[in-house]
DNA sequence: CTGCACTATGAATCGCTAA
DNA sequence: GTTAGCGATTCATAGTGCA
């Protein structure tokens, strides 16, 4: 699977170069086309992305980066929500505190893999009382009213401690450390990493920042690649991930390299 | 201001005649268009709407939406997030229970009303701690240790009860009840009529459906209009609306109409 | 009047089978 | 070969009724 952060347009300007709103898409997309070389047809593209406002408005540019990467044969296949649970304060004339952010999912193909079992979450709470005395129409299969095809058998969950999420994750932004200005934490590549692959499968960030998506995914026994062109995050992230996995990073050797900012 | 929550594509064949997902846009902004005129300049248009998900796939058809409504003069000035708590259950192969909705925030110009006080929300539990013993840096402004300009002045939360909410919105959906089969909770559009619209303004709702938007708007003192094609929804609106207030709605008189199915 | 027990149902999606 | 129809699956909430 592949799972990144990319620096946010033109927000990051101190420490990645910035990239412009208008020419985010077209900077972005030879590097999509890149990850759709590389990836399994059973992997999985997460894109944590959030759109800046520009000029009062939300710029386009995510919207039109999905309907351009579907051009170069991806799969829309998703949208989650990262709801932000300690966003930042502020007051805005026009609009609220932003607390939440875009993770796209993206395949290859319609069949991908996908391990629901590993992410299931704790039954709420009215399960104790609901469960409790079950009447007789809990103890067959009772089909919706409204003719939905919908019907359920409630004596089914009795006993069942844990459930499948939604597509919205409420998960706090970490605070207080690191020397790099986008961290989110790492229960997200956390969550991703165990849904979409099994230890032992290669998880890949393409821009890897301070490592957090290589710690966890070296936590959690995947093999993992981290790219990043800037040396700072690169020592971060080194400092971050056992040192006996390094080979790949130590390379030796002269590259061609593009001119950059 | 106007909001609504129109048909889904496709969704509900059985009630609304379903636009296909790949028709909708054409289908919808000739609607958007007239909005556009009749909304006054500093009047907001809310639009709560959700893709379906198309051969394993989410369509395109609402960024596409957002993206010809720009055209069209929009500004696309922001986009909320509707959490679902109690989202439909469900397992599938490849993807989880969707608990959320978009909901779109258009304006004609970058000055528009908002009044956001009208929409604040008791603080949380942590002020209670945190706000217990102040430290030294706690009195003045201190500055995000990531240089992005954002600093805080923890003494200035002391004694406060209420905060603005965030760009989240975190409500049930209404069950048991309406011979609607689109129901959104009151407290929907209650939430964008206060935060958009003072006493006395007009709302408008041009997919009136049941009429929860207008019952809403009646109970808090604004003037409401609303559109339905449906006889059906039309009689449910009309008893579930104050009968004083239907001097618009019963107009007699034919109209010219196009053929729909 | 409060609390508890119990019930109904909500913008769903996938895959198989029959037409 | 394509499409339409149907069965299977599964949480969390609000409302009602009764003690």
């Amino acid at each position: 699977m592949i799972f990144t952060s990319p620096p946010y347009a033109d927000s990051r300007k101190d420490t990645y170069g910035g990239i412009h709103p208008d020419e985010y898409v077209n900077w972005f997309l030879p590097i999509t086309k890149e990850l759709f070389r590389v990836l399994k047809p059973t992997g999985t593209f997460v894109l944590n992305i959030k759109e800046r406002v520009v000029e009062s408005e939300r710029h386009t540019y995510v919207i039109e980066l999905i309907l351009n990467m579907r051009e170069q044969g991806w799969l829309w296949t998703e949208e989650l929500i990262w709801h932000k649970k300690n966003s930042h304060p502020g007051k805005w004339p026009n609009r609220f505190r932003d607390a939440w952010e875009r993770l796209l999912q993206f395949n290859k193909a319609k069949q991908f893999n996908m391990y629901q079992e590993e992410v299931m979450v704790p039954v709420g709470k009215w399960a104790t009382t609901r469960l409790k005395n079950l009447s007789k129409t809990d103890k067959v299969r009772d089909p919706s009213r409204v003719g939905s095809g919908f019907g359920k058998n409630v004596s089914n969950w009795v006993g069942r401690e844990m459930v499948y999420p939604t597509n919205v994750l409420h998960m706090a932004t970490e605070t207080g450390n690191k020397n790099h200005s986008a961290v989110f934490p790492e229960a997200l590549p956390e969550w991703f990493i165990k849904l979409f692959t099994r230890e032992g499968d290669w998880v890949l960030d393409p821009f890897m920042g301070s490592g957090t998506t290589n710690k966890v995914a070296q936590r959690i026994g995947r093999n993992s690649i981290g790219i990043e062109i800037l040396s700072e995050y690169f020592d971060v992230a080194k400092n971050r991930i056992d040192k006996k996995q390094l080979m790949l990073f130590e390379k030796k050797g002269k590259y061609e390299t593009n001119q950059t900012k």
